[in-house]
DNA sequence: CAAATATAAGACAAATTTGTCTTTAATTAA
DNA sequence: TTAATTAAAGACAAATTTGTCTTATATTTG
């Protein structure tokens, strides 16, 4: 579904959200440790995300990753076409070169459905939703 | 979602079945042609579907793929667990070790409803299925 | 300013996926 | 029975993804 990087990028950033609330930059050691994730990989996939806009990062002592945006505003969405691209929300499910309804794959209708489910997923998440369950599921 | 292998397998499974439909074996070739896929990959993939009996194939003159099946026995279910695992219908979608609701992760319950209708989608999709769509949208 | 700390950048390496090519084995038909 | 045809098997190669490591650069703090 989503690359590796995509998954390790998501939960960097959710942890990085959830420690930023407490008004703290977070370190990518920390991240890392928090979201189980490789730290030389993690932290190249967050230095493209920077250059991109979607968090900020300061070096230095005290330095570390944070964001400056409202979390409600960083839709899941976001994230998954600033590191997976947006085919995945647009691509055929069997691989033609296109998708489109005038030439369709002989599983074009029904993979349509799945593929909207999946781009109402990632439209409807935020940040601040991925956040929110974090904290809920820590508190079951 | 599907690897590139999977992709493949769907769509020469698919035109190995319309064509068996004229009672039909279909060579490599052909399969791949109308299939527009790489012939050697396809062939190797082809192979493997037959060692694990979703269609069945014939050395010699006049030989070639075909499926003894009843096309709407082979659900795209199975054609998809035979070449990419049963995985990709279980694993979280952040990629956490695993995916349960006792460990959640920050997108487990938005995702299961992603997950559930590609599952769906491949149970309630069958061979037989496939080939109408295709024999439909050509007559269109 | 100097030393310590932390990200940035990019080369490098491993693993996986995708794809090709050659040789072998089976089958058919003349 | 022989030649032609076709899939099977497996070695090999290319491309992509995943991951590591080293060096450079920026920032802070004493
Ligand atoms: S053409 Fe294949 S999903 Fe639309
Ligand atoms: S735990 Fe991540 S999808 Fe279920």
């Amino acid at each position: 579904m989503f690359s590796k990087a995509c998954e390790y990028g998501i939960r960097a950033l959710t942890i990085i959200a959830k420690e930023g609330e407490k008004g703290q930059k977070v370190g990518i050691k920390d991240v890392c440790k928090l979201a189980d994730t490789p730290e030389s990989f993690t932290a190249k996939i967050l230095q493209d995300l920077v250059r991109k806009g979607i968090l900020n990062s300061q070096k230095g002592p005290s330095g570390g990753f944070y964001i400056t945006k409202d979390l409600s505003e960083v839709a899941l969405y976001d994230i998954v076409v600033a590191i997976d691209g947006p085919e995945v929300f647009r691509k055929c499910g069997l691989g033609l070169a296109e998708c489109n309804a005038a030439k369709p794959c002989a599983l074009h209708t029904k993979f349509e459905v799945v593929r909207n489910e999946l781009n109402a997923m990632c439209q409807t998440s935020t940040l601040e939703t991925l956040v929110e369950q974090l904290v809920l599921d820590i508190h079951n």
